[in-house]
DNA sequence: TTCCAGGCTATGT
DNA sequence: ACATAGCATGGA
């Protein structure tokens, strides 16, 4: 995609396959909100951008612009995903409905959390949840960064049990122990089935949550999480037959192949937005 | 009040 | 290998 870089600003020159709304407001990432002028802002590890729409362009501020290229994938044609996704006809409108959704690059330590706090939880909770997990982060400018592990392995469980997480307290209090003596630099390597095993070994995560893990915090294009939403979907769009979620898996994965994962986002997309 | 939210663990068959 | 109760919390 095309784009230009000016000191702490990026110029996204092709609106067609770039949206701040749609990117962020499917739950990829939670760390992201709208200013009082109305720009969407994103916090990730612990760098921050902003994002103001211009006439025909956006410009992302940040505090580290070659980290949000890779973050945003901006080096990725997204349109010659969509042609190829939009064979399915199913998918087309949603692909075109989405048309700006980008799949996120995030911090695969910060995603483990993050996503071990999402299960049977809702996102304006879970974005609650990892706010007040981010008080104990370094500060950076006027926010916080998100915590290390070595932060939150120094923590007693009290600071867990007090984040209003509910039961998952104790799977993050476990998570940052057991990931102290983890090299994830190491572990993204390797294959997407050994880092699957991998996560599935963390209490806490499970098909769903490992998958996110590693779409969003390992770029594994290849896997389609599937969750309430996208059970939904497949029942009110694709099939009558019941199946179950690992089936519905296999189903999307066998259908959308190495774009599997862009594609479950134009169907959690529509089916959030249009409910 | 009951149901649901980006599900998982534990415990049955 | 597959089915299901129970789980913390807050909003609809």
């Amino acid at each position: 995609m095309i784009y230009e870089v000016k000191d702490n600003k990026i110029l996204v020159l092709d609106k067609s396959q770039f949206n701040p709304k749609q990117t962020l407001e499917c739950g990829q990432v939670f760390r992201f909100g709208i200013n009082s002028d109305g720009n969407y802002f994103v916090c990730s590890k612990c760098y921050r951008a902003t994002i103001i729409e211009k006439k025909d362009c956006y410009e992302i501020i940040s505090n580290n612009p070659e980290y949000f290229i890779n973050y945003f994938d901006l080096n990725t044609d997204y349109n010659l995903i969509k042609e190829k996704l939009k064979k399915n006809n199913v998918l087309s409108p949603m692909v075109d409905y989405g048309y700006g959704i980008r799949i996120l690059k995030a911090d695969s330590e910060e995603m483990i959390y993050s996503y071990i706090i999402s299960q049977n939880n809702n996102i304006k909770r879970i974005q609650k949840i990892i706010e007040k997990l981010c008080t104990t982060g370094d500060v950076v400018e006027d926010y916080h960064a998100f915590p290390m592990t070595k932060t939150l392995a120094s923590k007693p469980s009290e600071f867990f049990s007090e984040l209003g997480a509910g039961y998952r307290d104790k799977f993050l209090y476990e998570a940052s122990r057991f990931l102290l003596n983890v090299d994830l630099d190491e572990i993204k390597n390797k294959s997407t089935d050994e880092i699957y095993n991998f996560l599935m070994s963390i209490k806490g995560v499970g098909p769903k949550v490992a998958s996110c893990i590693l779409l969003f915090g390992f770029g594994r294009m290849e896997k389609f999480p599937v969750d309430t939403w996208i059970e939904q979907v497949y029942y009110n769009h694709f099939s009558d037959e019941k199946k179950s979620r690992p089936e519905i898996q296999k189903y999307f994965e066998n259908e959308f192949g190495e774009y599997s994962g862009i594609a479950q986002q134009y169907l959690f997309y529509y089916e959030r937005e249009s409910k």
